[in-house]
Formats: structure tokens, sequence, C-alpha cells
DNA sequence: ACGACATTTGTCACAAGCTGCCATTTGGCA
DNA sequence: TGCCAAATGGCAGCTTGTGACAAATGTCGT
């Protein structure tokens, strides 16, 4: 009934403030310009323990990412079991993206609105995006494994299904940014995961 | 006639001994516990010599992922326009592995095979070679939009296509070295393929 | 062979990311 | 209150990576 205690709390807003302080200073002066002395210094706390709080400088920059994959993981495992692998994906991450578009929460819509901006103007994190993503691969295809029944460690198809699944979220999203700004990030998803589910052969060659 | 001078030559020399050498020592006491001034000093260059030759430590690893992604964009070039985009991105990358799996020249597939080891051995460098992949992308992609005759910028599809096939011949690549050694690399990376091509849905669900 | 020129290399100095260690402070709890 | 565990701060140090300038080395015309 109590909660978290008044120790996690404010462990838990310095981690807030952290990344907000952050992606302030990012903006203001871009990423590679700004020193984790500065983002420290910004929100009155050791340089030392900002790395308590995030391994890297890096890390603060993709902790919305970070949470995105968690999101899309937990609404992967709520999928009905009966959906098909792709189709299940497909909507888990079309949720997610949807939530975030039409969420009420503006920090957690505008905090990945954010992250889409920093990673369109600082190419080294896209590419540690990717990166990331992967890491945390073994994860997801451990829930595609179980969802096909079959062990990730004996069939590569989960994994394969895994990183293709994320690296086609990213690069539409990517895409949607600079291309089809007016369309939903959520609906071109869909269309890309279809595109995988029916073959990409499928529409010209 | 005279062909490159001695100048040249030399170069190449020491980018050759700097690779060789490196991934020596990077099998002998791990990635992470190299340094560069022990890379250089083995090669009996200065340190700052060295980031002359790599802009980074990372650079130096994933040199031969860079030769190899040249040679698929070599081989897409030359695959004949009528055949279908994810075939001859099939092919191309095909070759290139089997290239290295039959080649005569054992300096060449040894190499790539020390890569492998060595990114399965070290999680960040495997996160950083997606990332590395992502970063020729755009090259990729626009051999891609040529194919289909449209423009990268403002159509997504060969963004995507490039993003998903890079993905799928590293992990696929990787798969291969836990679960299915026995396997030629090539044969599985044409198998993801033809996956790919007629859809994930296909084999089950 | 010699000398002028351009490229490459080494040395030094330094910024920034990141870690280990130890002392200090702060929250949780009897 | 007072004790314990956890969080924080400060410092010293290592590694990666870069800028600036001087020394060495290949190149080319004569």
């Amino acid at each position: 009934m109590t909660g978290p205690g008044l120790r996690e709390r404010k462990k838990q807003q310095t981690r807030d403030a952290l990344v907000d302080t952050a992606y302030e200073l990012f903006r203001e002066r871009g990423y590679d310009s700004t020193t984790v002395d500065e983002i420290a210094a910004a929100v009155n706390i050791s340089p030392r323990t900002f790395f308590r709080y995030f391994t890297s400088k890096e890390d603060v920059a993709l902790a919305p990412l970070d949470q995105q994959l968690t999101e899309v993981m937990t609404a992967l495992a709520a999928r009905p079991a009966a959906e098909p692998l792709v189709t299940a994906i497909r909507n888990a991450s079309a949720e997610v993206l949807r939530a975030y578009e039409t969420g009420e929460e503006p920090s957690k819509r505008n905090r990945h609105r954010s992250m889409e901006d920093l990673l369109a103007a600082t190419p080294a994190l896209m590419a540690a995006c990717l990166g990331r993503s992967t890491s945390r691969l073994d994860e997801l295809a451990g829930l595609l494994a179980r969802r096909l029944g079959v062990d990730p460690r004996l069939d590569p198809r989960p994994h394969l299904v895994a990183s293709i699944s994320l690296c086609a979220v990213r690069t539409t999203v990517g895409a949607w940014r600079e291309i089809h700004p007016e369309t939903p990030a959520s609906d071109l998803v869909r269309q890309a995961f279809d595109l995988l589910a029916t073959g990409l052969n499928h529409p010209a060659n």
C-alpha cells in the first residue's frame, strides 16, 4: 500500500530530469557539443552520479527508445496467441506508435518526437539506435519463439523476424519523418509490415 | 603504366598491417582490453598516425565489413536489370559470401571469419556493426531506387528494402555461426531472402 | 644527382567519456 | 534517536579522439 518510498521517487525524478535536461541541451547546441558535465551541472548532480543513472551519454539520448522497445514487447505479449506472427508484431508496434500520436500525456509524445528529431540530426546516434535495438533482440526473439513454439537457440527464424521487424520500424519511422510527415507513422508501419508479410516482391519487383 | 607509386604501396601496406595486427591482439586479449596505443606500437607507428588511417578503434575492427559491403554493392550493380529487386540483392549477397567460402585467397576468407568471431565475442561491436551498415544505407538505397526507376527521396521503399536486406544478411550470418555452422552461409542467406520475397507469413504463421 | 614541393608522420597538448576508490550524506527502519 | 544500507560527491586516472606545428619522406622537374 505504501507505494515506492521517497528514495525511489527521488531517483525517478532525477532520472526524468536528466533525460529532459539532456534533450533541451541537445536541441540547443547539438548532441556532440553537449558534454556530460553540462548535463550534470544543469541538474545539480555531480558528473560521477550521472554515470550511475546512465551508462553513457548515448544512453540518455536513447532512453526513449528503450522505453518504446519495452512497450512494444509488452504489447506483443498481450496480443492474442491466435494472431499470425507478423500480424502480431505489426499490431503491437502500430499500437504503441498510435498511443504516442494520439496520447493525452504530452510529455511522452514530445519526448519521442524529440528523439526522432535528434536521430535525424545526429547520424552517429541513428547508427547507435539500430545497434541498441539489436542488443534487446534476444528478448524479442524469445517472445516470438514462444509464440511459434520453437527453441530460439535451434531455430534461427525468430531472430530473423525479430531483427527485421525492429529494422523495419526504425526505417519506416525515419522515412516517415522525412518523406511523409503528414501520414501517421503508425499507418506507415502497418503498410511496411504488410509488405513484409505478403513478400517484398509483391508491389513492384 | 607505372601503377601506384611507392607512397601508395606503403600506405596500403601499413593499412593492412594495422587490420591484421589489430585482429591478432583482439583475439589474444579481446577487443575492449586492446588499446589503440598497443596496436600502433605493434605496427611501429605513432598512435596519432593510427587515427589517420582509421577514424576510430571500431573502424579497424569493422574494416572487413566495409569491404564486404562494397563488394555486395558492386555485385548488385552487375546483376542484370531484368532481375526482380529482392532476387538481385539475394544473388549479389550470396555471390559475395560464396566467394569467401570457396575463394582461393585465404587471407580474405580468414579475415572475414575472424570478424565473425570477434563480433560474436563482442556485443558492443555487433551493435556497431548494424549501425555501420546503416550509414552506407543511402548508397544501397540509391542503387535499388535506380533499379526501380524511382527517386529515393520521394519513395521510401528503396530504403526499407535496403535496410531490411542488410539486416537480414547480418542476422543470418550471425545465426549461421551459432546454429548451422555446417551449412554454407551463402545458402542460408538465400533462404532468408526467399522468405522475405515470398512473405514472412508463408512458412509457419 | 640535386633541389623544391607536397604528403605523410611524429610529438605535444588537450578535451571528453568513462571507471574505481573512498569519504560523506541521506533515506529507511527498529 | 541511532544504526544500516543505499545514494552521492570528489578525485585520480585511463582511453579515445583531435588540433597544431615541426620533422621526415616520397615525388617530380631539371
